[in-house]
DNA sequence: CCAAAAGTGTTTATGATACACCCATGA
DNA sequence: TCATGGGTGTATCATAAACACTTTTGG
């Protein structure tokens, strides 16, 4: 074994970007339509390089930006893909990071000019290269991470409904819940707080809007609390 | 947004191994003492660097068997890690897997070649770079992996006892478990054979020896069982 | 006055935990 | 015969799941 860095092969080190979206209905992800080889016209990740002024999760927060302005948000490395023949052009290793955004908030000229596009998860077009695959582990790890984190308000606007919550749960866990125990399960949880507004679009009545309580929730996990969905 | 391959930074990447074992009692790793700069001397994980021609996976699998001479282990890709500096020598990246061993089955001779040694993980020496940051989260993410998949019998011989399969999810959990509770979820999984060998080492009454039956849990797996234990 | 969504508790089932004694054997 | 670890079942508790009606109000 050689130990000599110098003697050592290289690699371009990629990360792709996994961007989750909510639309009151549906889980979605950011997709671009590459305007250059290889699979040019195909739709994939937004992805892009390694720096070496920079690490994984900067360059991953970088390239979100690049594509949508935003910064600040939820992300994850999720896992390093690297069969040798994975990009035919060059030996490419990448790593994804998923995001999760409030895609209210995004910068649409930007987004335009990749021409990027929300799709359902559920109609999501094929990707190139193994992007398919780094989508379906980022759900994987998504479902995971949400039921075991307060992990998933980054999704909504500041303030929403139990409802709103709700089917945001149901989106990315891809199964129907149970009105009146979700709601229990989350006031147990005693992480939100309930406004005095009401939101008034969605009915008639109005349904009241809470706020994630972000010191309350580190309070208490500080204090052994454990979230569990 | 530069999409030409050959303008990027490339970079190194290396594999780090974190080797687990089990001797009855204690979850151990097994580490090199380093014959070579930098931190010559220190300890740290076995590691080494991808090649053009492998993936991740397979570098992990050779690092490993250069080490112990063992192929064919429960292995799983933890994590990159990416700082800037983690490495003072050159920009490296690493991606940390973790393997689970039969201790019994290593090669002595070329793991002192290497100066290799078992620790218990709460006697482990502080390691150089990031790797004590790998250890932790590779022990977090064995945790989490065995409660839900039967992985762990790869640390034990093909036979075990029911004590012996009990003290090593004592081991990985860090926690004593109920001798009755134990053996009766085990039991409900349905997972294991009941030979009518009996190991007569630690009793003078003797006690049976179970094997892990893949193929039924395969078999159950894809019928939608679920192992949680 | 009615359609549409909001809000609200209790009962039941399931799974998790706590717990103690007899058995077999070699020394 | 006794010390040592092996083997076994039940009762209780806690958490999860199922379930239906009343309220509000804009149209």
């Amino acid at each position: 074994m050689i130990h000599s860095y110098n003697s050592q092969d290289k690699a371009l080190l990629a990360v792709d970007c996994i961007i989750f979206g909510f639309d009151k209905e549906e889980l979605k992800i950011l997709l671009i339509k590459r305007d250059f080889e290889p699979q040019k016209g195909k739709w994939s990740l937004m992805g892009g390089f390694l720096k070496r002024s920079e690490d994984l999760d900067q360059a991953a927060n970088r390239i979100l930006h690049h594509l949508t302005g935003i910064n600040n948000v939820y992300m994850e490395q999720l896992y390093s893909f690297s069969k040798v023949n994975r990009d035919p052009v060059e030996r490419t290793v990448s790593v994804a990071y998923y995001a999760l955004i409030n895609t209210e908030e995004h910068n649409e000229e930007l987004t335009q000019q990749y021409s990027a596009k929300w799709f359902n998860i559920s109609e999501a077009p094929e990707l190139i290269f193994d992007h398919d695959k780094m989508v379906k582990k980022a759900i994987s790890r998504l479902r995971y991470r949400t039921s075991t984190m307060p992990v998933g308000f980054e999704l909504l606007p500041q303030k929403f409904t139990m409802r709103q919550l709700q089917k945001m749960y149901e989106a990315i866990l891809g199964e129907k819940l149970d009105k009146r125990n979700f709601i229990n399960k989350i006031n147990a949880l005693d992480i939100l707080h309930k406004t005095n507004e009401k939101d008034m679009e969605s009915s008639k009545k109005g349904s009241f809007l809470y706020m994630f309580d972000e010191e309350k929730y580190k309070r208490k996990a500080a204090d052994g609390f454990s979230f569990k969905l």
